[in-house]
DNA sequence: CCTCCGGATTGAAAGGTTTCACAAATCTGG
DNA sequence: CCAGATTTGTGAAACCTTTCAATCCGGAGG
């Protein structure tokens, strides 16, 4: 029975209290935590009773303090609430909780597209010992990273393909998906495409606006065929912007379909064009990039770029525990191949 | 300079090292670090210069092994793919960057609506001792966060209001939510209403729908006025099969409006809408929940119930932070008010 | 009866930081 | 030049767990 003094803080009690309460040793008590099979069932049993008795909770700090490295992954992530992101930290969840074997936690950092916040994340992630960081950098080459790795903190660059070779990194070839996204579009018969994005910023954008040029080149047709609608970032209301502009253009100018960076430009495109009463898609036909659950929930269903988002999860988890558990590692970068999901909205 | 042995791993300088490095004792070196003004200018320059020599990690474990308690919080979230919930982690974001003076991290952890993961969860974090803890839980009134509480490790409920008093809460009127919704409707003349969503099980959706029939009732409607389409969960899916149903309807008691749950089952519904060439809002109005992004870049803008997302997530770390500081804590439930945000998803 | 063995238990050290009482050095003003 | 105050710096204890060599014990084999 717990006697508790009317005034007594009920101070967390440790092991010491834990083996005092069993009548054991300090040692006993941790063989019971760590190697229960050294121990004979009765005082196991004695020991067990105490700790629910004294509601013990294992002090985390002390154990990684001994054992030198914390039992935590972290994804830090460029946008919380873009559900790409989402998804691919759900596809590491997944992948933790298999290869944990129920002591591995994953935790989310936000980073928000703020390098300040970034740095600051990636500064506590590492004081905190963290097994490992997953990270899709808002720059892939910042030399912040790379020195991370250098003191020890395994790194896996996530939906990035960085210049380095200090660590791991998953990816998706972002040419072939602008590629196939434009292919696509010119065998159904467009000849003049819209392309909307921030392509001067970010590289993933470049080179899905490669890939479009590449397509067009197989086709036949020149650059020249590809209108840049060039955006600031990537959300609903870029899109939106763009879609105005580009409903503003002479009709023997105007492109008949459209190419976005990602879904939500292409949602804010699509949202226009309801506006004004373009239909989609004999009026324009749209693609979007990345497949997220909104682009086939739309009123007009998106034909999006999908990529392997938990995959590429799972697999950044999968190459950042080998790299923290071999001992002779050598960085890996994967790429994935992305694939086109055709809807209504390039269907006429 | 540094000399690197060949074969010799840099192993990770401790404070021990640097006070060697730097001709001083263990004591000066936290002295530099945690009142720097106690040192003069002279030997501070000399434990910082020696510092980044070598490269000096700062190790959190053993600073929270002699604080007691971690500079973390966490929020654990139902569903890490909803973007009401990352909305509301942003503005956790933004009150812990505020409050903490740099020193205070938010680590987001997503329970996807599974009891054990949130279980698993819960249980490290209180490992970790963390400063406290945020959750928006599967079921809010489980014993388990009562019994957290009582060891010691703040926790404060969030978007729901649980029974007990072991924590503080924050969460919104959706009761009031439900009524200006459904008032809305009438006012536009409806007079047989559709209520979407699982109000069977979440107390949430039971409390929108109540505050339905309070607004039917004020109207001088019965409650058969409001025709009950329940789903299994609040999913886009659900939208779209809830939508079917309602098509299939005879026109006589077929409903002109319908209040979903959330946003996301109003944009499956207009989804199916779109598909079944009924016009929203001539064939059917419709109000959804939460006001996501996606709510207003919807092919036809959703009218929906705005919840203070951010707000929610500021005032619940404010009150974790109160509680952790505070000595005689007061455990308080913080309601918020949600407010009408008309589109064209129901002006005809 | 003694020795040896294996299983169960113990005790002490280690891990890196913070804190605090105290010592040393420097300064103030008389 | 001294008493006292102030500024700097020191050393050791404490935080809680894990690990590992050492000890203890009962029993088997001789």
């Amino acid at each position: 029975m717990v006697v508790r003094e009317p005034g007594a803080e009920p101070r967390a009690a440790g092991m010491k209290e834990v083996a005092a309460a069993a009548g054991v040793s300090l040692g006993t008590v941790s063989n019971v935590l760590n190697r229960p099979g050294r121990v004979s069932p009765a005082t196991r049993a004695r020991v067990e009773a105490a700790m629910t008795e004294l509601r013990f909770v294992r002090n985390e700090s002390a154990r990684q303090l001994r054992a030198g490295r914390s039992r935590v992954l972290a994804y830090v992530m460029l946008d919380g609430s873009n559900p790409f992101f989402t998804d691919v930290a759900a596809g590491m969840e997944d992948a933790a909780d298999a290869a944990g074997e129920g002591d591995l936690s994953l935790f989310l950092c936000n980073s928000a597209h703020q390098p300040s916040r970034e740095a600051a994340y990636l500064g506590r992630l590492e004081q905190q010992r963290v097994q490992g960081v997953l990270i899709t950098p808002v720059d892939p080459d910042a030399p912040l990273l790379g020195e991370i790795a250098r003191r020890g903190t395994p790194v896996v660059v996530v939906d990035r393909t960085p210049e380095g070779t200090t660590h791991c990194s998953v990816a998706v070839d972002d040419v072939y998906g602008g590629e196939i996204a434009v292919r696509h579009l010119v065998e159904q018969g467009h000849e003049r495409i819209a392309f909307i994005g921030n392509h001067t910023s970010v590289g993933q954008v470049r080179d899905r606006r490669q890939g479009a040029l590449r397509a067009l080149a197989a086709a036949g047709l020149g650059p020249d065929r590809l209108v840049d609608l060039t955006t600031t970032a990537l959300t609903v209301a870029d899109g939106r912007g763009a879609g105005e502009r580009l409903a503003g253009l002479p009709a023997s100018v105007r492109p008949t379909a459209a190419f976005c960076a990602n879904d939500l430009v292409a949602l804010g495109l699509l949202q226009t064009c309801a506006n004004l009463r373009m239909s989609v898609p004999a009026d324009l036909a749209i693609v979007g990039y990345d497949d997220i659950e909104f682009a086939a929930a739309a009123a007009v269903p998106l034909t999006s770029v999908r990529q392997p988002r938990r995959r590429l999860g799972r697999t950044a988890v999968e190459l950042l525990l080998a790299e923290a558990s071999e001992t002779g590692h050598e960085h890996r970068k994967v790429v994935f191949t992305p694939e086109l999901v055709v809807r209504a909205s390039t269907l006429r």
